[in-house]
DNA sequence: AATAATTTTTAGATTTACCTAAAAATATAA
DNA sequence: TTATATTTTTAGGTAAATCTAAAAATTATT
């Protein structure tokens, strides 16, 4: 059984290696909020429970049992959002932090029992899929916003930034999951886009764009 | 804000203050399954802290701020263990352990929704009282099953034992929150009592009769 | 390829919560 | 009231996760 400090080196490394395959010791400690030291102590240490495969400076690779550790953990937050939200009539921009805690408590019977209350739900509150109990799930490949051409449809289907800041523009936009869109124009002059959503026409900039995600249902 | 161990001694101070207002050592040391030595050393932390009052060799009591944070965390384990029961149907002898680790998730807004989402509870699933968001509760005040004499009557209300075993044994027994019943007979051999329930005669052990706990009403 | 910049690791400390063993204080019993 | 037993504290140490500062390795630049 990991410590909560381990589940959290883990959590990140896994997320980390979904955009490069071999993850960089400043890179976790950044999203530890740790100094580099402090994480390649970590990492010899979860190297030799086996979580992850080491190479002095050449970075980290999760080893299955470290993979299937993450995705446990992923499991448990993404149910917990959904439960904060569905349940307890959270904003999906409040969910996180609480979630960040509710992720290390250890009970299988308990997460369980809780995705079954939730009616085994197959995304969380921002879009992201929440894996099953043996710790499989669709991977979700869906277009950035800013990918899109003018005359593009879609439905948005989820973020890839959590920020509260973010989300709580977004609401305020109207750009809520489920959402549909048709990209109207894109500006020469900031490369912010024009959009059409419920009939209305809204600007959003280059930066909100690459963070809303798409899943297009082909041209107009 | 204390820390995950700190919240432990609090609560455990707590528990053993409802009891004895002046708390040893060695309780302390035995309910937190450690040594004295390391406890001699927590009080001294939390009496810097202000959440106790401590004299050298004459054991602690909790300071209004010590108990208001004991309170807290009291408060916290029982809403959660009704959430377990209620909604996730776990049974009454499964809920602690998860509980015990559920009561340190640190946010107020948590809390508060989902004492509303549960409808208020104004007790547990062992009977025990909810304090409310102010802290304040009603001291219940019951009698033990064993200090009853024949021909009274009651109902269950509580129990003074949260073991999973016990209560496991008690489920068997039929012997759970909101029955009535009756004493029929005390057995002089060994203090064992016969008791009416549902319309049957059962009898239970000195042992049992001491942690069931009945609201009187009434002689027969 | 040599130099500079960046990244990563090592070495040595710190903090928290715990430990053992021994000393000191308090409570109990002869 | 002295001796014995119990409780509590002190002293000194350990393991986990962190830190700073300096050294080593890797990568980028001229």
């Amino acid at each position: 059984m990991q410590s909560f400090t381990e589940e959290n080196y883990l959590k990140i490394i896994y997320h980390l290696a979904e955009k490069t395959n071999n993850v960089q010791t400043n890179a976790i400690a950044e999203q530890m909020q740790t100094k580099p030291a402090s994480v390649t102590d970590m990492i010899k240490k979860l190297a030799d429970k086996g979580f992850v495969d080491y190479i002095k400076y050449q970075g980290v690779t999760l080893t299955d049992k470290g993979k299937n550790a993450a995705i446990d953990i992923v499991r448990k937050h993404r149910l917990w959002e959904v439960f904060l939200v569905d349940k307890l009539n959270f904003k999906w921009d409040e969910v996180h932090d609480v979630a960040e805690e509710l992720e290390h408590i250890k009970s299988t019977a308990l997460i369980e029992r809780l995705d079954e209350f939730l009616g085994f739900p197959k995304s969380d509150p921002h879009g992201d899929p929440i894996p099953d109990k043996n710790g499989r799930f669709a991977k979700t490949q869906f277009t950035k916003l800013i990918d899109l051409k003018i005359a593009d449809q879609g439905t948005i289907t989820g973020v890839s930034q959590h920020s509260s800041a973010f989300l709580k523009h977004l609401e305020k936009l109207g750009l809520t999951l489920g959402k549909q869109i048709e990209i109207s124009d894109v500006t020469d002059f900031d490369g912010s886009v024009e959009i059409l959503i419920a009939g209305k026409q809204i600007n959003i900039s280059r930066e909100v764009a690459k963070h809303i995600l798409i899943s297009s249902n082909g041209k107009h």
